[in-house]
This record gives structure tokens, C-alpha cells and sequence, in this order.
DNA sequence: ACAATATTTGACACCGTTGTCAAAATCATA
DNA sequence: TATGATTTTGACAACGGTGTCAAATATTGT
């Protein structure tokens, strides 16, 4: 026989006190006396009571859910941004719920607010978590500024915006495993850019520039090729690469699966990794270990990002419309596997 | 300025009824003269009235949300099958919630109880999807029940149960792709097992074992290796598999992740494949497709799992505890690639 | 045409919390 | 000690729907 989910009528009653200071000590408000504050905290405790979600967000403003919106791509890009996510929510007694909407592409502002209302009208969240390819889309961010919506973006930005948004310095992070390369005396060094609709490709793109031009190297066009972040388009864009005379001695894949598609067309070509070829990755995600040669990469903290993301949006909850505020910028980190080497200096290169 | 959320009070007055009417309407009530259900509905759609979850929930019987439950494991499976349960839920105006769990080995039957209490308890879902490595734990599903909470499970079954689940044939699965080795000549055919917590593992064994027997061939122990459903296990599998004498001509690995760590270890020994090994796997998952040579496998309609899951759970909502309930087995389909091929018969095989 | 019955409709209480506001208790000051 | 200021506490309404039940209306049979 389970007993009833206790309300808080019945811890009020074995606390004795009255139910309004229940819920005040439940949501840690002021003015309440240390001792009957402890004396409630016991009864919650020994009838193990919890609120109602419910009742909770009708009569008050908070609906203590996080709202992650997706886009029909899976990856695990995704997946581990929304592993972080609910597991901040779920400490904090929130709720992650999960919203899809189709790509925005060739949609009018005013229907992607239609849409985002619709979606979020039953149950206003008390923020959403945007992540690419909404991200990046200043109609979707619009849209939940006029409904009032806080938002935690998740890409990346060195500048203060009207909301919450966290990310790393994808620009240096680049340069850095551009660096890496060239240190390891590789010249002519291709590039696979991602998804334009995605502003970390360009900034990735501008780390690896930079980083060539710093030691004196030339951006040469022929070596970049255009990329959608998956194995395939990597694949596509290493046929391409690997054509070119003189040939590359490496490749940075601007994400680790087209890294892997790069990795594929390497293998099957016959050209070894790394003793001809040096590639690198980025974000460091399953894959890149799960390969051969490992994948020289950089890894992102995606799971902290969503923690971050959740936890910001839930601290932000009730507080007036965000103001200008410094992005979060979290630490990456060069991942060195067996993907890359030092290039052999056969000959005069 | 931005038009409040109009209220069913607001649907009410438009269309010229009682406030009851509209909720009639709205719940597809019997009771309500067709002219007037039309002018409701019709006051709904120009207001563009959303009934508010909570207040839905708090004094009616339903929350109008399912919960999936998950694992830390990332995986594309989860990924897939989430994919397709949110896109069910939108279509139903429900919400998909993600709750995690850690693993259960080694907690009590009262403790899985309470830790998913706990988790519900703010919320109570109409439903929860359960998927691996949940969905075979007796424990889980028990506490569910007790907590009288609908279930559907999503796993391996033949038989009528006390709830909702769903799956595919494995055994039969498992048997098409064996004996599909066997007719391309195949005859030491190697068997990578899962998970052992998870009864596909022992289904696709089964079938497996079966396509063999069938086809007059002696299941050899020494043929059958442990693996844990990643790339690593699946690697290490075949390191032992690819050193035995007289050779596998074939492996068959019960999950593609593991296919794939079977592939890598293959092309890094100089195996070809599928020339001197072909590879077989399970899933489909997107790996699949984006290895070298590209992998058979058996297809699970994953996303649908997920789309019908929710859609039962959501019919379901209301009724009484479920009685016993045949599984709704879904088609599988083997999708051939590049890694199997026609036995060279070169001697006397 | 009228009673008996079936159908449609609406008034109102209620779900479990939080916000408002006034009452009670405590403290500070004169 | 009386008075005012301050803190603590609780009574009560309210959030936006649904369930109950009785009233109003339509239908049927005689």
C-alpha cells in the first residue's frame, strides 16, 4: 500500500506551523525563524515531500523547466551538451525538456515566433537552451526576446550580448592546433570549413589563417574546402585535397567527423597517417578515439556547457530582462593522439 | 506590445459559451452540439489559445508530458529513439522530458524506488520511456508499476507482458544476417556479444547459434567473444578473434559500434575486407555508413521505437493499470554494404 | 399537450501552490 | 512602561483549468 505524495498541508500540520511558512521556507525566503525554518526542513524531510510542479508554476512565475531546442540532426555534439544540461537541471529540481523545430531556412521572422510560441505556449520554460543551428540565428534569439524568453546560446562570442551565451575561444583554439602543425614543420596544410550557417566555422577558419600568417605562410585557396560537419562531406572534401600537387601533408577538419571522413578516403587511398599525412580534428567527440590512427583534436567542454547553460538560465530566473552581458568562455584543450607527426623532411620541402 | 496568452475565459466569451464548453471542446468531450463545438473551436484558433499544461495538470489527471529515461551512456541509439519520441509528443502537445539515472547494478529494490520517486515526484509523467540498459531491469519496472506509473519498454519480447513494449525480432534478426554469412560460403563465422545486462545480447546469440545450426555448422566457443556494445570492446574482440588458426572468414558483432572497432583493428592488421573477412553488424546506426569499407548491418526502425512508444503511452493515458499486452514487434530489414562478400574458395575449404 | 426521459449547458468548488496583506509578536526608543 | 518601528506569521484569494452536479433544453411516448 504506497502512501500518498504528501502535500504541503500535511507537512504544515506536522510541523505546526502554517502552510504560507512552508512554502517560504521551501523557497528559502527571508523571515522565517531559524528554528521553525529547521523544524519544517525536518517534516519535509521525514514525509519526503515534494512540491508540485504544477501548482507551483500556475500560481507563481517559474515553471522550473529548461527547455533545450534541437534540430533534427542528431549528433553527439548535441547529445553531450544536453547530457550536461539535465544533469544541472536535475540538481537544481528542474526539468529538461526537449523541442524540435525543422531548420528556420527561408522563413519569415514573425512565423519562427509563430512557430517558437506554439511550441512553448502550454508551458512557458524558464529558459531555453539554443545550441547550433539556432545558435546562430538572430530571428530564433529575436523571438524569445519579444516573448520574453530568457535564452542561453550556446557558440561562440568574445562580445557582450543581451543574453546568456558560453562557449570557447574558437579562434585561438584553432590557431593553436594550426600551430600545432606547422611546429611540427607542415607547410601546406588544407582546411575543411563547416556549415556556413554556423558562425564557429568562420572562426575556426580565422584561427587557422591566423596562425599561417603568423609564420609566414600563405592562405592559399586551393587548400580550403567546404564542409557540412559530417563524415561525408569530409570525405568528399579529401578527395578533393588529396589531388593537389605538390600534395598536403596535412588536413584540419574544422569537426572531428569530417576529420574521420578525411581519416576514411587517407586509408583507402593508401596514403598513410600520419607518415604522409598529419590530420586534426576538433571537439573531441567519441569518434575521435574511436578511429585509427586516434585523432590529434580539440576538445570542447560540451557537457560543461550545458551544465553551465541550464544552471545560468535557472540563477537568471525572475531577474528583469538580461542586460548586456560578457559571454561565458570556457577552457578547450589540445588533445594530441596519433593522428599527426612530425613531417618527414624528405627532400628540399 | 505583444498580445497576452489569452485564456480560456477569453475562448469562452469570444465564441459566446461557458468557460466548461471551451473545455469540453478542447478534450474532445461528448456533450456539445456541433455548432457550437465549431464556433469554439474556431474562437481558439483566432485567439491562437494554448490550454495551460499546469493548471491542466494540477487539477485534472494528466500532465500531459512523458519522460524518457536514460542512462549516462550517450549513445546514437538513445539519440535516435529520443528523436522519435519528442517528435510524437509535439505532435500530441506533449512534452518530452529527459531524466537520468545512474546505473542500477548493486542498489536494492526499495532504493531504485525512491531514487525514481524522487525524480518523478514534482512531475509525474503519464509515462516513461524505458530504454537500455533500464529497460531490461526488473527492479525499474517494478517501481514504476508501484509508483503506478506507465511504462514502455523498449526491448526485446515476444511474449504478452504487463505493459507496453516494443521491439524487433532480434533472434530473427540475428538469424537473417548469420545465415546471409552462411549462404556467402561462410563457415567460421566469429560472434561478438553485448552487454550482458541486456537481454538483446542473448536473443541475437541465440539467432546467431540457430542460422548456424540450421545450416548443419557446429557452434565453436572458441568463435564467441565477450564485448560491451563500444568500438573499444569490439576492437579488443577482434584482436583475440583474428589470431585464431585456421582463420575467421567473418565476424559478426551484435552492435555496429563494435562492427567498427572489429573493422579498425582488421584494415590496421592488413586483413582486407571484405576480401579476407566480412564484417557484419546491428543497428544501422550512422556509423554504418561512414566507415571504410561501408557495413552491413540490420536496420531497427529506431526513431519509430521512440514514435510509438510515446504514442502508445500517450493512448494510454487514463486507463487503468495495463493488462497483459502483446509487444508491438516492428520490421527490421538487413541492409547489405560493402563489408560482406562471396567466400574466396581458395583451396579446400 | 403533458409527463418522462435523454441530452446539452453552465455554476461552482477544487487541485496545490504562491502573492498580498493584515495581524501578531518582537524589538527599539523615549 | 507606553509607543512606534520592525520583523515574523498566517488567513485568504488567486492562478487556469477540470470534475461534479444541478438546471435548462430537446426528445420521446402516450
Amino acid at each position: 500500500m504506497p502512501s500518498k505524495q504528501p502535500k504541503m498541508k500535511d507537512v504544515a500540520a506536522l510541523a505546526g506551523v502554517s502552510i504560507k511558512t512552508v512554502s517560504r521556507v521551501l523557497n528559502n525566503e527571508p523571515h522565517v525563524q531559524h528554528a521553525l525554518r529547521t523544524r519544517v526542513q525536518e517534516a519535509v524531510a521525514s514525509l519526503g515531500y515534494v512540491p508540485s510542479k504544477s501548482a507551483r508554476s500556475l500560481r507563481g512565475s517559474r515553471s522550473y523547466s529548461i527547455n533545450m531546442l534541437c534540430h533534427s540532426d542528431l549528433s553527439n555534439y548535441v547529445n553531450a551538451i544536453q547530457f550536461g544540461a539535465v544533469i544541472a537541471c536535475q540538481q537544481r529540481g528542474y526539468q529538461l525538456t526537449i523541442s524540435l523545430m525543422d531548420t528556420v531556412e527561408g522563413k519569415s521572422a514573425a512565423q519562427i515566433k509563430d512557430e517558437l510560441q506554439a511550441l512553448t505556449a502550454h508551458s512557458i520554460p524558464d529558459g531555453v537552451i539554443l545550441v547550433a543551428p539556432f545558435a546562430d540565428d538572430p530571428h530564433v534569439i529575436q523571438a524569445f526576446e519579444e516573448l520574453s524568453i530568457h535564452v542561453a546560446r550556446i557558440g561562440p562570442s568574445l562580445e557582450p550580448e543581451g543574453h546568456i551565451h558560453i562557449g570557447i575561444n574558437e579562434r585561438k583554439a584553432a590557431f593553436e592546433v594550426t600551430s600545432h602543425l606547422v611546429e611540427l614543420g607542415h607547410k601546406r596544410i588544407g582546411f575543411v570549413r563547416g556549415l556556413e550557417n554556423q558562425s564557429v566555422t568562420e572562426q575556426r577558419f580565422q584561427g587557422y589563417k591566423a596562425a599561417l600568417l603568423e609564420n609566414g605562410l600563405q592562405t592559399n585557396p586551393d587548400y580550403v574546402c567546404k564542409g557540412e560537419f559530417d563524415f561525408r562531406s569530409g570525405a568528399r572534401a579529401a578527395e578533393k585535397l588529396l589531388e593537389l600537387d605538390p600534395p598536403l601533408t596535412a588536413i584540419f577538419a574544422s569537426n572531428d567527423d569530417m576529420a574521420a571522413g578525411v581519416m576514411m578516403v587517407a586509408n583507402r587511398r593508401g596514403v598513410k597517417v600520419p607518415e604522409n599525412l598529419s590530420i586534426v580534428g576538433f571537439d573531441d567527440s567519441e569518434i575521435a578515439e574511436n578511429m585509427w590512427p586516434t585523432l590529434t583534436t580539440v576538445r570542447q567542454p560540451l557537457q560543461q556547457f550545458g551544465e553551465v547553460a541550464a544552471l545560468k538560465l535557472i540563477e537568471t530566473v525572475g531577474k528583469p530582462t538580461p542586460q548586456m552581458v560578457p559571454p561565458t568562455i570556457l577552457k578547450h584543450k589540445m588533445i594530441i593522439r596519433e593522428s599527426t607527426a612530425m613531417l618527414h623532411t624528405s627532400g628540399s620541402d
